[in-house]
DNA sequence: AATGAATGAGCGTTCATTCAT
DNA sequence: TATGAATGAACGCTCATTCAT
């Protein structure tokens, strides 16, 4: 009998671990022994639990997204009110920065790499935005799509900011206007 | 004026046949070799006109930066009631889509690159998008700096859009919106 | 203007260099770095000249065939009748019985590592077979093909000989027999 | 006789599944885990049976020759005239190519990692190659060690040909100019 | 100014081997 | 006895960079 090790679980600590890292550096600036290194594991490990530094990419930008969905959705479901989501989902964004700033850097890394004749098998990442979409629907209960796509480019546009620049805007007075324009315009 | 002018032009014309490299592949993924060889010069050639691959891509980001302030004053400066300049602005945005993703695209490679202990001499980046800020004010004559900002994120949200999506809505819809909202606000 | 090198020229020394250290270990037990530091050169160049080691390896095969039959050619022009020609062919395999030794080492390696996925495009190889046998056939005169094979097969066999056992009998005794043999069977 | 008897038995039983796989791809080529996976047993297994890799070829080389002349003079030993032996010797080769093709590749394989600071507890295998001679001297009952010599290469030179060209002579008439050879030179 | 041959550190990946279970 | 997860040195190969021409 081998080490008792519930294979699949132990991976998706990995990944975790990898997070940060990637979105740093970048999917081709870093490497498999710095991975190695800094999530306290051996290069043969990382191999063991991960084809390719592809394929570990690839379910990394996956697993972030899954648990980015389910976080969103938790955080979300007590809400009533349009104002009370548009005022959460705000908090939320303030709140969880840091972690948008790095899904976005992995995103554009990955759209990047996927159309250079590598990760093909993407349908998993483009689904995931839209759901993503699906999502904003849903939960603020907008029906004009140019208005969940204001939701959204919003969103993404204060993220980018944040990575962008210095010193940004505070979400919170963004979305004290975004809450104001919605409510005008729904 | 001997070769010092044709040298400088000279440089330049190789920062623009790399936009689209870099923009595609990213800083880390793409090769000296391919760079060399795509804009049709020897590697050996390459480094006669850049001390090394990041001081070739410092240099193309400032230079892009540059030419895209020039290129949007050109375009919006026949413009005049706010109206037709929030419409300038976006039929300026769909109409250089791609140039914008590509824009985009170096700017987070930029961004990621920057914080791992190269590319520290970036004032000169973080200036440009304080420029840009400027420029944006300047131009639609708009005083609230939250009123700024969600300009400058939806454009860039749309940008994003664009990358991460396949289908999206359309910059002109998006932007009878914002056009709307600005009305209204000011 | 680059470095002025006959590429084709360094590329058949490089690959001359080579030959004794793939017969001595066996093309999947040697590394390229090990090449590289014997032969004198560093790795990056040894892959400036070859594609790569599988590419290397074909490629000195097939040089090594080729300056074979050359050598031959050379050597047992100048004689006259069947006796002398088996003595001639005798005497050439004593004299250059660590390159034949070396070389079969390399042929069989090449059959190994041919069908196992690699080295399909070797058509000049099993040529290169055949082509010994139509210059055995031209030189030594005969022409019932089993007793080219017995020629062959018997040189062959010595070469192996040589390489298995520690003392074996003399060439030129054999030789002798041979001669013999033939002399009868015409 | 406890367990040791069975860890034995076994342990050949292991051997006899190597052979294929190692005269296939050769010593440096295959690695551990596929042996195992090959066998059907884990690489830990594997490790229990044989200190490591080189015990497990050298071991498998032993036994192979073992297994060889076992199994010759089993076949052999019921012929009478020198008539009859070559007959069967010629009968035996082409029965058994592949076995010897593979016996060949494997010896081949043990003589070149031998020379390169590895394997040199190979007394036993020089002694093969003796055992062998003395066996068809014993068995052919010929004196002269130019003929035993002659008859040795002649086959080793026969698979040889085998290995190496696609379409080879058949075994059988070089078998009967042998017979005609030896019967003159007796 | 321009070339491309040369370098060697460093990359992604593999593999013989060990060892907790 | 048997397993397979873990290790890290070493593999084939690449790449930013240098420099003789």
């Amino acid at each position: 009998m081998p080490k008792i090790v519930d294979h699949d679980k132990y991976r998706k600590e990995l990944l975790s671990k990898c997070f940060d890292l990637f979105a740093q550096k970048g999917y081709s600036a870093i490497t498999m022994r710095e991975i190695a290194q800094d999530i306290g594991v051996s290069t043969g490990t990382l191999y063991h639990y991960f084809a390719n530094k592809k394929a570990l990419f690839e379910q990394l930008v996956q697993e972030i997204s899954r648990q980015n969905m389910l976080m969103a959705t938790a955080e979300l479901q007590k809400t009533q009110t349009l104002q009370e989501r548009i005022e959460a989902l705000g908090r939320f964004l303030a709140e969880n920065e840091d972690y948008f700033i790095k899904q976005l850097l992995l995103w554009v890394n990955f759209c990047q790499h996927q159309d250079s004749k590598e990760m093909r098998l993407s349908g998993g990442f483009k689904c995931t935005i839209k759901q993503y979409q699906q999502w904003i629907y849903d939960f603020l209960n907008i029906d004009d799509p140019v208005l969940i796509s204001l939701v959204l480019n919003l969103s993404n546009g204060l993220i980018l900011e944040r990575l962008l620049k210095d010193e940004s805007i505070s979400i919170t007075e963004q979305c004290v206007l975004l809450s104001k324009i919605l409510t005008i315009n729904i």
